[in-house]
DNA sequence: TGCTTATCACTTTTT
DNA sequence: GTGATAAGCA
């Protein structure tokens, strides 16, 4: 390692440094060096972002006097963020140590640790991930008498949820309601909001936002890190939302402060390009307006890429030039054109499985690679059953990344409320959910009365079930009651283990073995319980490496300001709440060697920032990818363009597209044509191994389908008389009696695509549309019975 | 209280 | 096809 900074002896005068920026190109030394005004820098896929990244911050403690303590660097994943300071460490050492390398989330859990109490809060407050969310949420609903079919918890919490990215109150959001949904969610917001105070808990989207709400009501405290932080670097802005730009720019501050504190200097780096997450409320606007929010602001691009051939380049600027209103950027290589792209046409979802794992193997068989450096790429995470089941079949060593997560598991989600509720007794949602897990005789019955008995009072859950417990409830009945005191003293037994300060896995054992959870398990013949005992196997070692790695770390240093206590229960907890387990990627350099690795599976979300030389991106058909739900909206649809760009551009060499022409999903076989995308790419480009039967070129499936059956008038019953070979089929739709349509609808036909309908006629039973398919004609239709059509 | 059966609805998900 | 919730019954 080398550890320039940490010999004072060797340092070399300030300008010396060239190792630092002579192996850059022209650009990325710009991005590194720039100094004062904000600047952006927009980095193309594979352009080398971290690199620039790293360096800067290298480079502002080397050449500009910038002091550890004075940076602050934010990321979105925990993964960035480890990877971030560890390239810094190798660049400057131990000094590293002091900056703050953080997730948006994690950083605003360490300010808000220090200033809980400003804002009436305890520091000892839970963080409610999604699921926490959605159990709190479905109880508001409940509380407040919701049809959970018209209002279900989910639409709720997404709702509500967009809000806060918004930084909009349950007050603002009660004002600005001009329906009954956005009435309701205000309500169930305010209530909501209300009850994550009693628990002493903030989600994930109140991490932001009150913090911002910090910085913005307490101007003595947001000047305390403004003085603080003096460099402020952004990772993946392109993916920041509302409340994180607001953060950001609170942080920085836009102006000399009365006590003259300068404006810190601001460096954001993201590609519009790649932004995927718009559905979590990412905006591109932070990005595509940078100049005009920040004053005096710098753009640097950086279009030279360091990754793939030239070919796969080209595929991925023709795919994303197609989406409009984007800043004009194409990357290009000198690394020249390599393979062609092959393209792969299936039968079905098998054909295709198929297809890829002989690829691999033949691939592997030939020595030019290890297993490891194949990735495939899907649109949705049940895809990956079909992949799962050939590899199996072949032997392919295989992994899928994502899906149910570890932490999301119901078991270690089980044992980790169990530990909330020592941490945080107040935490009602934990409380509730192990109230009967595993049974004791606390039922709903006896929830219920309890719940009431604490709203009357207005105490919290927590203490009513204290007050139940004592018998100071009469509507409990006494077998409740004595259950519940049951549950009370198991509660108070293992808090008396936490405050001797037992570790945190043996906290853990106990819980197992003193609720009997373990022993539930072990005497249950269900197959699936044997993998949750595993599982929970699995917790406790997390927990005791966890406690190990706090010691170790506490020899060699003092602990961090605004983090809990190494080791300890609430850090553990936190850890847990934020840092999941998105680092189990298996990356190809880290394998090889004698082990030839696995082959990775995943989403291409899950796939942003990651490389591979092989990858194979299946599934492009309209209705998969892009996905059904984003057809209808060009806003969703350039989403997914742009999902595509991410997709084509993880390949370093070989790059595979394929589609099915049929494939099953929820039971039912459907056809979908030819993904958009596909057709976006230049021929010349492509080597198609396999292409669709009947047809030159590649006109879209739905034009071929429709020339060949001659819909006219006296066809009108298509939709009656094609059900035995129908397609797509979705329940909701197959049953409905008529699919109301008026002139000027957008429709998506399992054989047709897309289309416009151009005139409607009659009603009930005799209702007829006339659609507009483009280029497959004018079809019309009857709408009785089973349609084989959606609205979009 | 708790087990069984019916019903529904189904992207993507850094934290 | 699946997995998650809700009503129905022992």
């Amino acid at each position: 390692m080398n550890t320039l900074f940490d010999l004072p002896a060797q340092t070399p005068p300030a300008g010396r440094h060239a190792e630092l920026l002579d192996d850059l190109n022209p650009a990325q030394r710009e991005a590194v060096t720039h100094a004062g005004a904000p600047l952006l820098v927009v980095a193309g896929a594979g352009s080398g972002k971290t690199r620039v990244l790293t360096r800067r911050i290298a480079y502002l403690l080397a050449e500009r006097d910038a002091h550890p303590g004075q940076i602050l660097a934010i990321t979105f994943t925990n993964k960035a963020a480890a990877e971030m300071r560890d390239r810094v460490s190798e660049l400057v050492g131990r000094r590293a140590n002091a900056m703050w390398v953080s997730t948006f989330h994690s950083m605003c859990v360490r300010i808000m640790r220090r200033e809980a109490k400003t804002l009436g809060m305890s520091s000892s407050f839970s963080v409610y991930d999604a699921d926490d969310t959605k159990r709190l949420i479905t109880l508001v609903a409940r509380d407040l008498d919701l049809d959970p079919k018209r209002y279900p918890a989910r639409t709720l919490a997404v709702h509500i949820s967009n809000l806060k990215n918004e930084l909009q109150s349950a007050d603002d959001a009660a004002a600005a309601a001009t329906n009954d949904l956005e009435r309701r969610v205000a309500e169930v917001y305010a209530e909501y909001q209300r009850r994550l105070k009693l628990a002493n808990a903030f989600d994930f989207d109140d991490l932001i936002m009150r913090t911002v709400e910090l910085l913005q009501v307490f101007p003595e405290t947001a000047e305390h890190y403004r003085r603080r932080f003096r460099h402020v670097l952004v990772d993946e802005y392109q993916d920041t939302n509302h409340a994180q730009y607001t953060l950001v720019r609170e942080l920085v501050g836009t102006e000399v402060t009365e006590s003259g504190v300068e404006p810190a200097e601001l460096c954001v780096v993201g590609d519009a390009d790649q932004s995927i997450y718009a559905f979590r409320g990412a905006t591109i606007r932070n990005i595509e307006e940078f100049e005009r929010d920040f004053t005096d602001a710098r753009t640097i691009m950086l279009e030279q890429n360091y990754r793939s051939t030239q070919t796969i380049l080209s595929a991925a600027n023709a795919v994303i030039s197609r989406n409009p209103n984007r800043r004009d950027k194409r990357l290009w290589t000198d690394a020249g054109d390599g393979e062609k792209i092959v393209g792969y046409v299936a039968d079905n979802e098998h054909d295709e499985a198929a297809f890829v794992a002989g690829e691999i193997d033949a691939l592997a068989d030939s020595g030019a690679i290890h297993y490891s450096d194949v990735a495939v790429f899907y649109r949705t995470n049940n895809q990956s059953r079909v992949f799962e089941e050939i590899f199996i079949r072949l032997g392919l060593p295989y992994r899928v990344v994502g899906g149910v997560r570890f932490y999301e598991r119901r078991e270690v989600r089980d044992m980790l409320a169990y530990l909330r509720v020592l941490a945080n007794p107040e935490d009602t949602v934990s409380l509730r959910r192990i109230l009967n897990v595993p049974k004791r005789g606390i039922g709903d019955r006896a929830e219920a009365v309890v719940a009431t008995h604490a709203e009357r009072q207005r105490i919290s859950f927590a203490a009513a079930l204290r007050a139940a417990s004592a018998g100071e409830v009469p509507l409990l009945n006494p077998r409740s009651q004595r259950a519940i005191s049951g549950f009370v003293e198991l509660l108070d037994g293992l808090t008396g283990l936490v405050d001797e300060g037992r570790e945190v896995a043996d906290v853990l054992e106990e819980i197992l073995d003193r609720t009997g959870y373990r022993q539930e398990l072990e005497d249950s013949d269900d197959p699936q319980d044997a993998s949750r005992v595993d599982n929970l196997t699995e917790l406790v070692t997390v927990a005791r490496e966890f406690t190990e790695a706090a010691v170790q770390a506490a020899e060699a240093g003092p602990a961090d300001e605004g983090l809990p206590q190494p080791g300890s229960l609430p850090a553990f907890l936190e850890r847990v709440a934020l840092v999941a387990d998105a680092d189990s990627i298996p990356s190809p350099d880290e394998e090889g060697g004698a082990d030839a690795g696995v082959v990775t599976l995943m989403t291409v979300h899950t796939a942003k920032g990651l490389e591979y030389p092989v990858v194979f991106c299946t599934g492009w058909e309209d209705g998969v990818f892009p996905h059904l739900r984003a057809l209808s909206d060009p806003k969703e649809l350039a989403e997914e363009r742009r999902l595509a760009y991410v997709a084509i551009t993880r390949a370093r060499q070989r790059l595979y597209v394929s589609r099915a022409l049929m494939r099953t999903a929820w039971g039912q076989p459907m056809t979908n044509p030819e993904s958009r995308f596909l057709d976006e790419i230049p021929a010349d480009l492509l080597d198609w191994r396999r292409a669709a039967p009947k047809q030159s070129g590649s006109p879209r499936a739905a034009t071929t389908w429709g020339r060949r059956s001659s819909f006219g008038a006296d066809s009108a019953q298509a939709g009656i008389a094609e059900r035995g070979m129908r397609t797509t089929s979705f329940k909701g739709w197959k049953d409905t009696v008529a699919l109301k349509l008026e002139v000027g609808d957008r429709v998506s036909h399992d054989k047709y695509g897309l289309g416009t309908v151009v005139a409607a006629d009659g009603t009930g039973p005799r209702a007829t549309a006339t659609i507009d398919f483009g280029a497959s004609g004018k079809v019309k239709l009857m709408l009785i019975g089973s349609v084989p059509m959606v609205k979009l």
